[in-house]
DNA sequence: GAAGTATGTCACTATTCATTCAAATTCTTA
DNA sequence: TAAGAATTTGAATGAATAGTGACATACTTC
């Protein structure tokens, strides 16, 4: 799950589009076609909101102003004109940024993807421990066992950390392969098998306790 | 506690949403409406200024060259318009950098902290040796192998600098071209690698370890 | 405990990504 | 503004990693 997003505009056009746009890129989407409605969508706590500054009832900067004491997230205004912009100069730094229309979706997907990211970046902390001997740094992308590094792939890693982040949950082999290999359909169930191997080699032969056990006929879990 | 702050600006929603900001980067926010008030609350000795230029008492950027003399920490211009930026570049009064509205709030946010690492820098001992015969001057912004002093281009030392100061730690490449650059959105990616290459040649011919050390598949990281 | 299905193993091939070099572009500074 | 320096680009190369398919082994159910 990539994230989810608020889309507050109300022309049904842009916010198809975009809903569209951002469904298919992984979000979970809500949207709202004005500011009251927008303010009852907030309940379910999106990641990120984009805002349009032009609505009938209320506008985009005053919403942000107002709710901007009880909501944290990155909040990103889209600007139909320049006058608008004047606007945002004048009133100042409400948001955390502001695209102009006409705007490529692209640049407007990057930057969202930039402030999840940057968001995301500063909550988490980095290295955990599993047991006592046991540990994975995830801005390392390192795995420790009694202090010293085991040496793991890229994809390798890719799959430690997306079990090992949802320790318990079992994961079969298309939604583990959507996970670490970032899209889905998965052809050759063998490869995921495969990585699984040479990732119990290693553990094996550090001596460290298997982690990634077997769900027969379903997929692979993390032990918690 | 990550600093003190001193925000003057004569627009309270301004104020308190960059106060908001702050406080939650952990800063000690003062604030100040007008230059008269800024002039007093300097008694709390901030270790960061930001000033709006327009002001209805005194402008910003005369404030700046009234107390440049006695305060000697960076000082931040918040300037409305372009034309304030061709001022601010004539005026030449002291100013540490300047922003122009509309802005990202993280990008202020990554300003400030910037300036304060390098003050803080400055103050304490900058020098820092990686082993015996390796050290960094991020002061000087320079490098040494054996005393010898290997000579860096500006990239290059920002390369080794983000790097160096976060050991072990895997940069992506948009990461790492976000931190050194200061920009997001990344093109093509053999500008980073060119450089990485450049630096791995000058280590080579100073005989030096080479600290950058290349993960597949992601991107960089310093040895610890 | 035999049959059937899912998973594990191995050697090999295909693919991806980092590096390199040369050349173009941008930035500095005199 | 021109010369020189620094940075960026693009294409070719090769090494590191990922994927494949045939076979072996293990688990499950009847």
């Amino acid at each position: 799950m990539a994230g989810k997003i608020l889309i507050v505009d109300d022309e049904q056009e842009v916010l198809s589009m975009l809903r569209r746009y951002f469904l298919l890129d992984g979000y979970e989407v809500i949207t709202a076609t004005g500011g009251q409605e927008a303010l009852q969508k907030l309940a379910g706590m999106p990641d990120i909101i984009l805002l349009d500054i032009n609505m009938p009832d209320i506008d985009g900067l005053s919403l942000c102003k107002s709710i901007r004491d009880f909501v944290s997230c990155p909040i990103l205004f889209l600007t139909a004109n320049i006058e608008d912009s004047d606007k945002i100069k004048g009133f100042s730094v409400g948001g955390d940024d502001y695209i102009v229309k006409p705007f490529s979706i692209d640049e407007l997907g990057a930057r969202v993807s930039a402030h999840l990211r940057r968001e995301k970046r500063g909550k988490h902390k980095s290295k955990v421990f599993f047991d006592n001997a046991f540990a994975i740094d995830y801005a390392e992308r390192a795995v420790y066992f009694n202090g010293e590094e085991i040496p793991l792939l890229k994809k390798e890693f890719d799959i430690i950390e997306v079990l090992s982040q949802n320790p318990g949950q079992v994961f079969d082999k298309e939604r583990l392969y959507e996970a670490a290999w970032g899209i889905d359909g998965l052809g050759n169930n063998s490869v995921i098998a495969e990585h699984i191997r040479k990732i119990r080699a290693k553990f094996a032969a550090a001596h460290a306790k298997q982690y990634i056990e077997t769900v027969w006929g379903v997929g692979y879990k993390w032990q918690k």
